[in-house]
DNA sequence: ATGTTTATTGATTGACGCGTCAATTAAAAA
DNA sequence: TTTTTAATTGACGCGTCAATCAATAAACAT
């Protein structure tokens, strides 16, 4: 039953399906039968819209950073001051969406996969450089040195997303013990 | 020609071969039989040994745990204070040794690996525990709060790690960068 | 010598999964 | 109504790979 204009439709059900799937089996390890299956389709239609497994992946991850995204502006949009944005960029690390443990599980295996594959190696880069870019450009003003410390406090987001991935958060709130971390190497206001 | 007593080497040989597979790959995705052949011997002998890729996979990290926790035991022998404690245990992670591209490849995979594994998860509640447990015993005497300090200084080591099998590696030196950032929460010896 | 144990592998099996293709359906266009 | 076009799938070919097994060969024991 053939209608029109399908094409987004089974596109981003395949996207959710893929992740609820890596989420599920914790690894990229999934078979695009499962996704198809999940979505609702023939593996065959899967093929159709999107050539062959990786690219499957690649959009899951690119909505994924989507989604991302919106949340960073979001929150950038109603900070002011550059202490503001800092907490509004750490915390939009760890909002809902991203703390997901489908998110995660997608994140830390397409960090995985970009060790072989130059297209998810570029997409990670995209992330990393805008979130390096956005701490630098909040940091500049308030912090000695805004590139050692941004790299820190990136590596630090990375890292609670491993720990969380791991079922290890008994934390209560890693936004705020990044926060309290970086605190002392801030400048004071004058 | 068969000479007495190959077990111990052959298993060897194949936790080896498997490291390097697995970082050459950057992937789990390495076969028993490309194991197999770059340690010399057929797949049916791997078998043989190690039942089945997993437990070939687990030695391997078996074997990447061992190394580190020697890196740590040597370099905490020779610590006195509490601050040259926290400096050894900081540095024992970023040693050569933990930071072959291939070990660095590794440890990534069996991140994820752990999710689908309980064996494999075992093993990293191995590592985690053991270093959190020397970061709060030697922070306890110079930190208010141990135990956050601990972890958040774990999540930092395990961050930097994922940058480095990144490649985005241009920070000078991970371990004095973690201890900079450290610093301003130790508390002044008396 | 003869038998037992250990080492070793080529060949094979059985399963699985990606990607393709021809065929089918039904809406839209002419 | 006829034709075109988009949507959709079942079946399948082809390759891959983990794991098994029977067979061979050398060391050791008696």
């Amino acid at each position: 039953m053939p209608k029109l204009g399908m094409e987004p439709i089974r596109r981003e059900a395949l996207v959710t399906a893929a992740i609820a799937e890596i989420g599920a089996a914790g690894s990229l390890d999934v078979t695009v039968s499962a996704i198809s299956k999940r979505a609702g389709m023939s593996s065959a239609l899967a093929h159709h819209y999107f050539g062959n497994k990786d690219q499957i992946f690649l959009a899951a991850m690119r909505h994924i950073l989507a989604g991302f995204a919106v949340e960073v502006r979001s929150r950038l949009s109603m900070a002011d001051t550059p202490r503001d944005r800092l907490t509004a960029l750490v915390e939009a690390s760890f909002a809902q969406s991203c703390f997901d443990p489908e998110v995660i599980s997608a994140w830390l295996n397409f960090y995985v996969k970009a060790h072989s594959s130059p297209d998810a190696m570029r997409l990670l880069r995209v992330y990393q450089h805008r979130l390096r870019s956005n701490l630098i450009h909040t940091l500049r003003p308030i912090a000695r040195e805004p590139e050692a410390l941004a790299d820190t406090i990136a590596a630090l987001i990375d890292g609670l997303y491993i720990r969380a991935a791991l079922g290890a958060v008994k934390t209560n709130d890693p936004a705020s013990a990044i926060l309290a971390f970086t605190a002392p190497h801030l400048e004071d206001e004058r």
